[in-house]
DNA sequence: ATTTAGCACTCGATAGTGATGAGTGCTAAC
DNA sequence: GTTAGCACTCATCACTATCGAGTGCTAAAT
């Protein structure tokens, strides 16, 4: 059986009405608000082949029909008119960034609030991946006699820093020297293989001064292990009290098992770390996380110097208004990337 | 009328009943599963009394009794046995604190998850407090001809750095010579009283060369503005789908007005930021903040140096097991300073 | 002077009932 | 191919009756 055009209207009525209502959709009601001219009759029929189709579903006998996945789908593929950003939404989130200042954390966290503000969703975010960027600028310094601390510089901006504690009483003049041997070997090269590398073979060939070496030999290790610790980035989630407004979450069991995922950092991780370049939509079952089977995800990433460096998401019900959100997502990551290459400009 | 000891077991009674059930408690089950020599009756008559006295409510005529918050004060003050932590949450709390390892915000965030997990209600945390610590070394590093990275140690181990950008190129000895230059001048000044301060006041009698006065009229003024962005700290909360198990949040709306207050950063903030040192319990309507009239928040301070630089808390209803909580915070808030002292070992 | 048994009373919770109405599928007429 | 008509389904809601946990009061027992 073919989707006629006729067939596309229905199907984008009710999507549209269920999208607003939350309520099962009838025939009549849309033949009374969306397509006037056709008469519930003729809904029905065309109703009963969207369902044999499995683009709409029908909770019980004797009640309206509800979008499947499958339906969702096409919508979003096919039916949606792809909407611009309203105007005032627009200037909201240029205000917002204008405004902000300071760490590129806080930038994220802050970004992250804002999209789960103008989406009514909960919304996710990861802080820049430290792994992907590469190291810029390396720099030991002494704060006291026991503890020097590392200053690492990447090519995204992000800045680190680990305390590293030795026993000996390493002299300024020695730092300085070594800082600018690893400067030389170490610069350009990604986090990743950073702190996967041999670390002999950092150390061989730098400079024969036994001292170094002795000195290299204490603190490298060290510095590579602080690395790691700070390799998987933040993950931050705000607006969870939104979704308790929307009435598939006034089944409480329900919300449990929705918060019940935003704590686990682990799983938004799964979300967040491969996310495609583009907006994009993963809608009811579609999602590998099976305890989301029932919800929506759309996720977009940040980029800083072409280079993707993290990501955003929204997370609602699979009844979520998935032109305002795109919308939105687009405007906003169209803005951090900005405002990142401003902040960071080199 | 007086507080006899009979009324107290039995004010004990209801109210330990009340934290495990949830139910308000009638005479009969005091008399059956607490107080096996005293009939009903008798308990129905002190039981008069104790509401006549404020300490127990009833929701409605034929139902049982309810413990006020004037009765859990009571009860925290007085009846409560004091419990010392069980063996098991003992030990579960040392392991993971012994393997933890890296920065200090990730270890507060690490400790509200485990607050939660072990208590099974909601956590906040506060990272450190910089403004109440003091400058220890302060170094500014040339990033590029544009940026310069200032980092800034403090007395409780805290690092944070921030980015300066500057129109002139800034020659790398100059820099170095304006670091020591400030280094002397503020070390040991609180970052509070730094934010504060005059600018020409560090300015004057530092150095008459007019080459680093002109830089240091550019550099300084950022960098204080700088530090003012990351005054205030970093506030976690963690664990609140826990309270969806509880039967008061059975009504979607109630858990959604909780849900709202932890998300609002500056409420939490109140809530932790003049938190006396020794743990404290806080119930109901006690609480300033009047949307949390319902719940009951015990809260607690980590200190390093024997300076106190954060706060941690739990949320949860006023029929909260205290004892519990109390014994799971205090060894907490003990570890956690261990392991503060151990880290930022100086 | 307490303590306790007995009893009438209150009131929320639960289950059963019937009416209502939104929505469907089918059939037959247009 | 489209639509009006109609019988049928089934969730929802309001109403009612019943049940039982718990109370307060009174009078008897200790």
């Amino acid at each position: 059986m073919s989707l006629g055009s006729r067939k596309q209207l229905i199907l984008q009525a009710i999507i549209e009405d269920y999208i607003n209502t939350a309520e099962p959709v009838g025939s009549r009601t849309v033949s009374k608000k969306y397509l006037k001219d056709i008469s519930p009759a003729t809904i029905r029929n065309e109703m009963a082949d969207l369902e044999e189709m499995g683009y709409i579903e029908q909770p019980h006998t004797s009640a309206g029909r509800v979008p499947s996945d499958k339906g969702y789908r096409l919508y979003v593929d096919r039916l949606m008119e792809q909407k611009t950003i309203d105007w005032h939404d627009y200037e909201f989130i240029r205000k917002e960034f204008m405004d902000t200042v300071g760490e590129i954390d806080r930038l994220i966290k802050h970004a992250s609030k804002l999209l789960s503000a103008m989406t009514k969703y909960a919304s996710i975010a990861m802080a820049p991946q430290f792994k992907r960027t590469c190291l810029k600028h390396l720099q030991l310094i002494k704060v006291d006699s026991h503890n020097i601390l590392a200053v690492i510089v990447t090519d995204a901006g992000i800045i680190k820093n680990s305390v590293i504690r030795t026993d000996s009483d390493i002299e300024v003049d020695a730092l300085e020297k070594i800082s600018n041997m690893l400067n030389q070997k170490l610069i350009g090269l990604s986090i990743e293989e950073l702190v996967n590398m041999d670390i002999t073979k950092i150390n061989s060939g730098i400079n024969n001064n036994e001292d170094y070496k002795q000195v290299l030999t204490k603190v490298l290790p060290e510095l590579l292990q602080a690395l790691r610790y700070s390799e998987r980035a933040e993950i931050y989630s705000d607006g969870a009290a939104n979704l308790l407004d929307l009435p598939e979450y006034s089944d409480v069991q329900k919300a449990k098992d929705f918060f019940s995922i935003l704590d686990k950092n682990d799983i938004l991780y799964e979300i967040l770390k491969d996310v495609s370049e583009k907006t994009t939509v993963t809608i009811g079952k579609e999602n590998k996380i099976h305890q989301l089977k029932d919800c929506s995800i759309i996720t977009a990433t940040y980029s800083y110097n072409g280079k993707v460096i993290g990501s955003i998401g929204v997370l609602g019900p699979t009844r979520m208004n998935y032109s305002k959100v795109i919308s939105i997502v687009d405007c906003l990551t169209q803005n951090l990337n900005d405002i990142l290459t401003k902040i960071i400009k080199t």
